[in-house]
DNA sequence: TATTTATTTCTATGATAATGGAAACATGGA
DNA sequence: TCCATGTTTCCATTATCATAGAAATAAATA
């Protein structure tokens, strides 16, 4: 993962709008949220929702999938483990250290 | 974790700086690096330096320890952790998916 | 005490992000 | 084609963050 883009990531995640989406996002899993759902459950309007959505996609954190006429969110599991992964890449030098195990690999996204 | 916490700490990371900041932190391991050594490495002014480290430590991201003069900065892996933890919280709604290991366990921080 | 070295606070300037109403744009059904 | 529903874009206002020079603080040594 690239710098640049681990910040994109990390700055459209550090909102609480956004956090909670994404963390939505992540409940659900695959089959994914439409956004009018989201913006009900979150009591936001429309236009900020989608202002919020479009950081997310742009940040390759959620991805959109058009269902009739509702368009379906769901998190990118691989954005979310590359970002994990680079934070903690190459940790304490190589000493061995406890692991903590965190959900979701890219094979299944 | 709660929610304010973990988006002060995605703010303060989701900066170019900050991140590298981080990161050399992370693979410095728990001995730490002081100031000085950081803002030379990066090449930016003391003060701007200052003003990053001051965000990473609001945002409990690193421990500073004061060693005769030098003072030494350290990633707090306990918070790392807890991040990493709350952001793929009940990931895919307890659906059995694949699992990444990440390093550095709070036991050891 | 005076000096050097390490680091932080103060401050002002410039830059970027968040919000939500209104209008526009799609999609599917009558 | 016309209407209802779902979603996005436009826009102006407001608020927050980043930068780095200069001055201040703090600790070790002469």
């Amino acid at each position: 993962m690239e710098i640049n883009i681990a910040i994109k990531a990390l700055a459209a995640l550090a909102h609480e709008t956004r956090l909670t989406i994404f963390r939505m996002l992540v409940q659900a899993g695959e089959s994914g949220v439409p956004a009018g759902h989201l913006a009900k459950e979150l009591g936001i309007p429309n236009a900020t929702l989608s202002f919020h959505l479009k950081e997310l996609t742009h940040a390759e954190l959620v991805i959109a999938r058009q269902e009739s006429r509702f368009i379906y969110y769901s998190a990118n599991f691989a954005t979310m483990n590359a970002l994990m992964g680079y934070l903690t890449e190459n940790c304490c030098a190589g000493t061995p250290c406890g692991m903590v195990e965190v959900c979701c690999d890219e094979k299944n996204s």
